[in-house]
DNA sequence: TTAAGAATGTAACAAAAGTCACAATTTAGC
DNA sequence: GCTAAATTGTGACTTTTGTTACATTCTTAA
């Protein structure tokens, strides 16, 4: 585990820290498609990414849903310290795009190493910042942009995230992320792969072009 | 300024940092419609809200808007914490929408501040997950719900801030907060007065019910 | 007092997104 | 192989939202 997370954090926290994190860590390995959060659960630990990707979900009264941002390597889910600080339960759902690797640490020691580690502190609040951005990102998204500029988007970031050129998707699946419809998200595809932008295939989705 | 500071945030910070808020911070009174901060500003210092009601809002490239949230009585701006830790630009504008009284704090202070008082730090993560979970709520508007219920949440918002049953607003100003067009809210204003749940008259809204 | 500007009301139309229905094709399990 | 389920394509239609145009009323400033 120390190798790891010498790997992922070692530029990010000293030494000490990251000896105490190895010390009261438990490491955890999930595969694609795992739920590691649900909407209204109680948190029991924080998680360090090591290596993958996680996906956040907020969902609505009827079911609906819709994808906030993706987790990658180094990051952390603020969502869930918020959650932590209140006591409160979670307000967003967390799954594995890809396998992960993750360590979880006990709660109780966030508030100990804030006040114990400036490299903490620092984390802590870059990690707020960088999801306020992604946040800020998402709603401009819904209420600035089209269906179809969204889809582009949604497309480009899930290429750069999966480092993938294939969307490994049914439409379907990608309308529950934008909340849309299958409908709609076949017809758009459908003009993308006309202007050459995508290729089209049953699962999957090629992206050729999308400047 | 430390009678003010103690009816605000007595309940909140040790009295040793209050007196050192006290010495180090500077007084500020704004009438409403004042910018506090301006989208790509870099930020002189963070401000701890006194009294009155600050609305935050978003803007895109052609210079579309969209209220994100208000800050109110004891509260803070996180992304100004964030926009300070990365020494990067606003993100965001800020408005005075009604007179308001603040205590602005220099920056360098923050960081002391953290390390120093337990109290600080439970302040700062309160505040950054008040403003993560206003955002969640911003986005479950825009996402999930229609511009009729937008409205009136809208509505009930500004009244519950103001504390008053009447938004001094023309529909044009509900418009830009709401990211819409002018005849659109006022189609929808005269459905929810025909409906009997609001009064319109030229500059003002009379709130009668809107459960 | 009067003209200009601001605010609101409203009709007609256009665009974006969602819904329904059903066909065609592929895949998986028996 | 065969059937059922999953996936995609598409036409027709509806709903929601936005746009354009213009009338009416109120306010303000010359």
């Amino acid at each position: 585990m120390i190798q790891e997370l010498k790997a992922s954090y070692g530029r990010v926290f000293e030494e000490a820290l990251i000896a105490e994190i190895a010390q009261v860590g438990t490491f955890k390995e999930v595969p694609a498609g795992h739920k590691l959060i649900e909407i209204g659960e109680y948190i029991k630990g924080m998680p360090l990414l090591i290596s993958g990707v996680i996906k956040i979900l907020r969902e609505d009264a009827e079911g609906d849903e819709l994808l906030l941002y993706y987790l990658e390597q180094g990051d952390t889910c603020s969502m869930t310290m918020s959650c932590c600080m209140g006591q409160t339960k979670s307000e967003i759902r967390a799954i594995a795009e890809t396998d992960a690797k993750l360590i979880m640490i006990p709660i109780r020691k966030m508030e100990e190493w804030t006040a114990k580690y400036r490299s903490w502190r620092n984390f802590v609040f870059e990690s707020y910042n960088s999801r306020l951005n992604e946040m800020l990102q998402t709603i401009d998204s819904i209420a600035f942009l089209n269906m179809d500029e969204r889809l582009v988007n949604y497309l480009k970031e899930k290429a750069r995230v999966n480092q993938d050129a294939i969307i490994r998707n049914t439409h379907q699946e990608i309308a529950y992320d934008l909340h849309s419809s299958r409908v709609v998200i076949s017809r758009l595809l459908k003009k993308l792969e006309q202007m050459g932008k995508i290729e089209l295939h049953r699962n999957y989705i090629r992206i050729k072009n999308l400047d």
